[in-house]
DNA sequence: AGCACGCCGACT
DNA sequence: GTCGGCGTGCTC
């Protein structure tokens, strides 16, 4: 009789439980690695993914069997395992918990007859598919610029070679047809293509657009999605669909960059710029990163596109680590939307509508109007007015759970708090001193709305922001009645600002944009010209339309070198003066960073505990090469009554901060049994903003 | 995270 | 005398 084999298993146990590795476990049958299980862990049984490597010899503990092996399930690739393993150790969490957490949830419950069975229905549903239209898909023809940019792609695509390569192309130049091409040479070559999209939103028009071209004629192919989005059994078909190599196409969010495909041959990153590639709970991975890493390990070539890259990548494209190809014209041959800035300095000291929406800015408005073209506003705060205040006594509209104030909502006259969710009705009084006259201070978009309806007498005035979008659909309705010209003025946050393509609007403004100038948050100017950019290719998508087309920018501060780079769309201009700028600072990407936060009950609890855990770092080999500086309280301190606080950690190198990170949070948890108020603690890896 | 074990107050 | 409070600690 055989000895049963052991085997390392990483186990799905949260991040607390300090079971940071895999477990070694006993097995009848040989089970290779990447295989789903079942095991035994404690006096429960938990999912697990056999790993690659060598369970440890000391036979000090009494190992337990395997309860179960999904066998229907090929196993998961020795590529995807090194993937999850490496965003395992770069994040800080436990491998099981990113391995398990990456894969459809469903996987969790199913045992092997069920899933066996899924996979026959997939099998068989696919079969039958409807027989493809015969109509070939037509191809536009390239402009130069895409016709350059292919061709470069192409010689740098050579057999066994993976480039990075950095697309800037600003909107309207067509970097989605270079997304096509060269899925249609990875395809050509027998190869899987992942096409990554910053969020839900964007993922059907970018999905229709590669369904047409790629879903009709002779030889059909076959995308599937992945997001959160999807229920349960849509997730787990459209994954198992990758993972049999039955999708050719996987178009998704961030969580798709783990998607398991066999014959990964490109990755594209679309708006590699986005924030929402960084996951914000949990594993905090970068998807734009993970994505490099996996092109890297696949041997597939990553297309990072953007009409504004993060800073990150610019920076690499011009240290020549990733090849940068640009797209300087517009599809069509359209200009560019000529920049506005109304100087607010130079206004008359004006009181109601006029004080927010200049009469420069209303006067063009009103002049598309009278055209019959659209006009989009911009202005990035929800509701009608960020705060409430008393005339009389100074009362403010303060949230009672959070530090910070609640945003008057005059739709449902409510008072609402942003952060925590606590909602109340508008007192008809001040509630310190009884005052009727309560005012409200600064605008949302609701007032927003309401000031431009006012303005412009007639016009079809509509809103689009989270809480116009909340009904499932509502989006979808409301975008098409803006495409069915059945919206004047449309007034939105930076919801609208994304990827949609409104042929008809040739008038842009954002009304006020300058608080991002100053923010304590370092990334707010990059973050602001993007959206600035990305706002301004809204206008004159169509090409006789775009030599009127203007966007306008209310501003403070006319003569900041943003706005400068803006007028002249100069984004190299921008990113060189943000470049210097981060490096005097010592900011990434001159510095790695990551960021520990600790919630308590009491501010002094979460600092306490953050002081200690940073005289732990200080004890560990190799600490010396990392700055990190004292506790602080986040941007919001107080949400819903805890209290939240952060310390950074500073590194010259990734390798100098990792060497440190690891075992320091091995060591955290014995801080637990000091610290018992502190509510949780996380680490977050490369954070977006400190 | 679960889910034990473990050592002190009010009940049939 | 037991049921049960949730503090502490482990899970291959």
């Amino acid at each position: 009789m055989d000895e049963p084999q052991r085997l390392r298993v990483a186990v799905d146990a949260p991040a607390h439980s300090g079971l940071q590795s895999a477990l070694d476990y006993l097995s009848e049958r040989m089970l290779p690695p990447g295989t789903l299980v079942r095991v035994p862990l404690g006096r429960r049984e938990v999912a697990g993914v056999v790993w690659p490597g060598e369970p440890s010899d000391e036979p000090t503990l009494a190992l337990k069997p395997v309860t179960q092996a999904l066998q229907a399930l090929p196993p998961l690739s020795a590529r995807w395992c090194e993937l999850v393993g490496f965003a395992a150790s770069y994040y800080q969490r436990g491998l099981g918990e990113v391995a398990l957490s990456v894969l459809p949830p469903e996987l969790r419950k199913l045992d092997d007859a069920q899933l066996a069975n899924r996979i026959t229905r997939l099998h068989k549903a696919l079969d039958k598919a409807p027989p493809p239209d015969s109509t070939p898909p037509t191809r536009p023809e390239l402009t130069p610029d895409q016709a350059a940019a292919l061709a470069r792609l192409a010689e740098l695509s050579a057999p066994g070679s993976a480039p990075v390569v950095l697309l800037h192309g600003l909107t309207g130049s067509g970097k989605t047809e270079v997304y096509l091409r060269s899925a249609e040479e990875a395809l050509a070559s027998g190869r899987q293509v992942l096409v990554l999209v910053p969020e839900i939103n964007l993922t059907p028009q970018l999905e229709a657009r590669f369904a047409e071209r790629f879903c009709q004629g002779a030889a059909p192919r076959r995308i599937v999605s992945l997001h959160s989005g999807l229920t349960p059994a849509q997730r787990l078909k459209n994954w198992l669909a990758a993972h049999l190599g039955l999708a050719d196409l996987v178009l998704g969010t961030r969580l798709a960059v783990f998607a398991s495909m066999p014959r990964l041959g490109l990755i594209v990153v679309d708006e590699e710029h986005d924030p929402s590639y960084k996951q914000q709970e949990g594993a905090r991975y970068s998807a734009r990163d993970l994505a490099i890493y996996r092109g890297k390990l696949e041997g597939a070539c990553v297309v990072l596109g953007s009409a504004t890259p993060s800073l990150e990548s610019w920076q690499r494209a011009e240290q020549g680590r990733y090849e940068r190809l640009t797209l300087a014209h517009r599809v069509g041959g359209g200009a560019l939307p000529a920049v506005r800035l109304v100087d607010m300095n130079l206004l008359p000291k004006a009181t109601g509508v006029t004080s927010t929406l200049s009469p420069p800015l209303v006067a063009a408005l009103a002049k598309r109007l009278e055209r019959g073209e659209q006009s989009l506003v911009f202005l990035n705060r929800r509701g009608y007015a960020p705060v409430l205040h008393c005339t009389d006594c100074g009362w403010k509209s303060g949230c009672p759970h959070c530090s910070a104030w609640r945003v008057f909502h005059k739709l449902d006259r409510t008072l609402r708090c942003h952060h925590c969710g606590f909602t109340q009705a508008v007192p008809r009084a001040c509630p310190d001193c009884g005052n009727p006259d309560i005012s409200s201070l600064g605008r949302g978009t609701e007032r927003l709305e309401e000031q431009l309806a006012a303005a412009l007498p007639g016009a079809r005035v509509a809103r689009i922001d989270a809480d116009s979008t909340k009904l499932k659909g509502a989006l979808e309705a409301q975008l098409s009645a803006v495409h069915a010209g059945e919206v004047d003025v449309l007034v939105g946050t930076q919801m609208i600002a994304k990827g949609h393509d409104f042929r008809r609007i040739t008038l842009v403004a954002a009304v006020s944009p300058d608080s991002a100038l100053f923010s304590s948050d370092f990334r707010a100017p990059e973050r602001l010209f993007a959206l600035l950019m990305q706002a301004a290719g809204r206008a004159g998508r169509d090409a006789a339309q775009s030599e009127r087309s203007e966007m306008w920018v209310q501003t403070w501060h006319p003569t900041h070198p943003l706005y400068g780079a803006l007028r002249q769309h100069d984004y190299a201009a921008f990113a060189a003066s943000q470049l210097k700028e981060r490096e005097m600072a010592g900011l990434p990407p001159f510095a790695h960073l990551a960021l520990m936060r600790a919630e308590a009950r009491t501010a002094e609890a979460a600092r306490d505990f953050l002081q200690a855990a940073a005289e732990l770092a200080a004890q560990i080999p190799g600490a010396s090469e990392l700055l990190i500086y004292p506790a602080v309280p986040t941007s919001v301190a107080r949400v819903a009554n805890i209290e939240r606080m952060q310390m950074l950690v500073e590194a010259s190198t990734r390798g100098a901060l990792q060497r440190v990170l690891t075992p320091w949070v091995a060591e955290l948890p014995s801080l637990r049994s000091q610290h018992k108020a502190v509510l949780r603690w996380a680490l977050d890896v490369d954070p977006l903003a400190i």
